[in-house]
DNA sequence: ACGAAAATGGTACGGCTGTATCATAAAAAA
DNA sequence: TTTTTTATGATACAGCCGTACCATTTTCGT
C-alpha cells in the first residue's frame, strides 16, 4: 500500500520533537505547529499520526516516563558490579535530581504534567501520575533488602523513610530546577539523610 | 476627581477572582476575560487596574504567597499559647499539605507558578521563587532552638534536616495533589520524621 | 457650576489556536 | 499497469487570545 513508514517511530520521533520545543517554550505554549516545525515536518502530519493534541500530550508523558524509565535503570547499572543496596538506592534518588540538561527537561515536563492533571482528568487517569507509585515500591523493597542484611539503623521505618525519601528527592529536584538551590546542596543533602539511615 | 475607588482593594479582589478561576481551570488555561466574568467586572476594568496579564499574573502570585504566609502564621499561632518548637515546627510543615480546599489551592498554583518560572524570567525573579526560602531560616532557627534545649538527638545537622524536612513536605503535598497519596498518610510520614528528629 | 481627571463600558483588531477539508504523491497488490 | 490504500501537503475556518481605541459616566477640586 502505501510508503511503508515506521509509524511507531515517527510517533516517538514527533514526542521528541513536542519535549524539545516544551523545554524551551514551557509545556503550556507548545502548540501543534510548533511541534511540527520542531521535528520539520508539516502541520498535517503532526495531525495524521496524533488525531488530536490530547492525544499528543499524552503520548509524549507516556514517552517521558519511559525515557525517564531508561535514565534510572542506566544510573543504576552504572553504580558498580554488585551495589549494595546503599549505591542502588543513591543511583535512584539522585536519577531525580535536575542536574544536567536532560535531566532538568524531565523535571520541568513531568511536573508540568502533574499541574495540567489536576484540571484535566485524562492526564490525571494516566498511570504515571495516577498510580501508587512504581518507585516506592522499589525503594521500600531495597531499604527491606538492606535491612535484613543488617545495614540500618535499628527502628527504622521502612515505609515511611522511603515514602520520605522520594518526597524529599521530588521536592528537592523542584527547589533545583526553580533556582533556589544548587544540585551540589541539593545532592548533599539526601547523601546525609543516606548516611543517617544507614548504620556508620 | 473620580469615583474614589481603593485602588489596592480593587486590586487584591480582581486577583482573588484570578485565583478562584485558575482553581477551576488551571492557571495556563485562564484569560482576561475569565477573570473579569469572575470578579464580576468588566474586561475593560481588569485592564485598567492591570495594565497587562502579566502584571496581573505576578500580582496573583504574590497575593498567593501573602495569604499562604498568613495561613501559616495563623496554624502556628493555633498551635497553643507556648508551644514548644516541636509543635511549631509540625505546625508549619502542616500547613503546606494540600488538606482542605484553600491549601489545596495554593499548592496547584504555587507549583503552577514555579513551572512558569522555569521560561518566564520574570516570574523567575519574583523573590518567592528566587530567594534562598525564607521558611528555610525559620526552620532551622527553630531546630536550633529545640537542638539548644537538648531536645534533638546528638549528632543532627540542623541545615540538612530542615532542608530535607522542608522539600520532604513540599514532595508530599504534591502527591497529594496529584491524588498518589492522601492527606492523612503524608501527615503520618511527616510525623515520623519529626519524631525521628526529637529525642523520644 | 464647571472643567478636569479618574473610572468604567463597548467594541474592534490582528494574531494565534486546534481542527477539518480538499487534493495529491507514493507505493504495494492485482 | 492499473488499482487501491497510505502518507503527505496546502489551505481554510471558526473561535479565542491579549490589547488598543473611543466613548461615557462619575466625582472631586476650583
Amino acid at each position: 500500500m502505501p510508503k511503508r513508514v515506521d509509524h511507531a517511530e515517527r510517533r516517538t520521533e514527533i514526542a521528541r520533537a513536542l519535549v524539545r520545543a516544551a523545554g524551551r517554550q514551557g509545556l503550556h505554549a507548545v502548540g501543534m505547529r510548533d511541534v511540527a516545525a520542531e521535528a520539520g515536518v508539516s502541520l498535517r502530519l503532526v495531525q495524521y499520526y496524533f488525531e488530536s493534541k490530547e492525544k499528543l500530550l499524552l503520548f509524549g508523558l507516556r514517552h517521558l516516563a519511559d525515557r525517564f524509565g531508561e535514565r534510572v535503570a542506566a544510573r543504576v547499572r552504572a553504580a558498580g558490579d554488585d551495589p549494595g543496596p546503599r549505591a542502588v538506592i543513591e543511583a535512584l534518588l539522585m536519577a531525580a535530581l535536575p542536574v544536567d540538561e536532560e535531566s532538568r527537561l524531565f523535571h520541568h515536563l513531568y511536573t508540568s504534567y502533574a499541574v495540567l492533571s489536576v484540571t484535566d482528568e485524562a492526564l490525571a487517569a494516566q498511570p504515571f501520575i495516577k498510580d501508587p507509585d512504581a518507585a516506592e515500591t522499589t525503594l521500600a523493597g531495597l531499604l527491606r533488602q538492606a535491612a535484613d542484611t543488617g545495614l540500618l539503623r535499628a527502628g527504622t521505618d521502612i515505609h515511611a523513610e522511603a515514602v520520605g525519601l522520594l518526597a524529599m528527592s521530588a521536592g528537592l529536584g523542584t527547589s533545583v530546577l526553580v533556582g533556589q538551590r544548587d544540585a551540589d546542596s541539593a545532592k548533599a543533602v539526601l547523601r546525609y539523610h543516606l548516611d543517617r539511615i544507614f548504620r556508620g
